[in-house]
DNA sequence: ATGATTTCTTAATGTAGTTCAAGTTGAAAA
DNA sequence: TTTTCAACTTGAACTACATTAAGAAATCAT
C-alpha cells in the first residue's frame, strides 16, 4: 500500500496538469483534491462492466487503461487507450447515465485518481472554473478523435502502426500485440505480417 | 436579404437550443444575441479554407455544412456534417488555433449563426454558465465521434449507410451521393454498388 | 433547347485486409 | 519437469473494398 506521502506526489501531478488551463487558489486545490480517490489497479482490472453506468472518471498516473467495445460476433474494438496524465471515462455512459456499451479495464497495473460523478457535480458548483477545464479538455479530446477518424478513413495500416509506435514508444512495448491490433482496427495476424514486413526493409 | 423580424425568429430557435442545458436570464440572453451574426450562405461558400486560422463557431439554421480534409492525393474525406440544430465548433483549427487543414463549406444553401472567437472568449467571461454549455456540447460532440470510430472500424460498409439514412433522412436527398460515400469512407462508385443491392431485396 | 459539366452507374481488374488452420514460442501452473 | 495456455507468426483462400475507364443520366449555363 502506498503512503500518504507518495500519494501527495502524485496528487501533484493531476493538479499541474489542472493549472495549465485554470488557476487554483489554496482552498480550491485543496478542496479538489478532498475527492481524489487514489486507486491502484492490477492487470485486468475491471473499472466498467458492459452495462453499468459509469460513475466515475478518472485520471491515469501510470499504467494503462483501454476502453473498448464487443461487437456481435464478439470481436473487441479498442476505442481509447489511457496512459500517464490523460483523463477517461466511458463519457458516454457517464454523460446519459445509461448502460455502458464500452468497457473499461487495466491492460497493466495502473494507478489511477477516480473522482466520482457526485463529487465532480459539485466541484461544476463549487468552482465554476472547472467547467472551464473540462470544456477545454473535452475539446482536446474531440480534436484527437477527429483525427483519428481521418486517420482510420485515409491512412494504410502500416503506416498508422509506425505513428501508432511514435506515439505510443514505451506503452507498445508493455501490451500485448493483439490490442494495438484492436486499436489500429485491425486483425493480429494482419499487425504479425505489417510487422514482418518492417523488420525486413 | 431576410428582415430583422426573421431573424429574430431564428435566434429564438439557438436559444431554446441553449436552454436545455442552462437557464439565462433577459440580460445574458440579450447579450448573447447582440453577438450573434445571421449569415446566409450560398451553396459552395466556403467559411474556413485550407490553411487559415479558424476566427468563428457556427450554428446551423438550415442547410448543410461540411467540415472535410485533403490527403496528399487530393482525396476529400469528409468528417462532419453540421446541419439544422448543429454547432460546429468542432473545428481543429478553432481550438488548436493552428492553420486550418480542415475546409468548412456549404454545400446546399445554407443559413447560420455566427459567432466570433473574440466575443466568444468574452460571453465565457461575462456568462460563465455558458462554460458549461460547451463543455456538455463538446462532452456530446467527443461521444459521437468515439461512436463514429467504432462504426468505422467495425461496421461494414453497406450497413453504415442504412445508419446513415436513418440519421440524416432529409439531407441525404439534398445533397450529391458522393458526399455521402465521403462520410461513409468509401468511394461513390461502392456506393453506387450498395444502393443497387439494396434497392434489388 | 443545346451543349457542357457534373453526377451516377456498371463492369473489369487489383489490393488491403480478413478468416481459418496450423505451428511456434514463451511464461506460468501443476 | 511437463502441461497448459496465451501470444505471436505463417500461409492459403477469401472478401470487402479501391481503381480505372467508360457510358448514362441529371444539372447547369448559354
Amino acid at each position: 500500500m502506498a503512503l500518504a506521502v507518495d500519494i501527495d506526489t502524485k496528487k501533484e501531478i493531476i493538479i499541474k496538469n489542472i493549472s495549465r488551463y485554470i488557476t487554483l487558489n489554496d482552498e480550491e486545490r485543496e478542496y479538489f483534491e478532498s475527492i481524489l480517490h487514489y486507486r491502484k489497479l492490477a492487470k485486468g482490472k475491471v473499472l466498467l462492466h458492459y452495462g453499468e453506468i459509469a460513475q466515475s472518471q478518472y485520471f491515469v498516473i501510470s499504467g494503462c487503461l483501454r476502453n473498448y467495445s464487443m461487437d456481435e460476433d464478439g470481436k473487441e474494438h479498442i476505442i481509447t487507450f489511457a496512459i500517464a496524465d490523460w483523463w477517461i471515462s466511458d463519457l458516454y455512459s457517464y454523460i446519459t447515465e445509461t448502460p455502458a456499451e464500452q468497457i473499461l479495464d487495466a491492460l497493466i497495473p495502473t494507478e489511477v485518481f477516480e473522482i466520482c460523478k457526485k463529487d465532480m457535480e459539485e466541484v461544476y458548483v463549487r468552482i465554476p472554473k472547472f467547467e472551464r477545464f473540462f470544456r477545454i479538455l473535452f475539446q482536446n479530446s474531440m480534436v484527437n478523435q477527429m483525427r483519428r477518424i481521418r486517420q482510420v478513413m485515409s491512412v494504410p495500416a502500416e503506416e498508422r502502426y509506425k505513428i501508432f509506435i511514435k506515439q505510443y514508444p514505451n506503452i507498445f512495448r508493455e501490451i500485448p500485440l493483439k490490442y494495438i491490433a484492436s486499436y489500429l482496427g485491425i486483425s493480429p495476424e494482419f499487425l504479425s505480417k505489417i510487422r514482418n514486413k518492417i523488420a525486413h526493409t
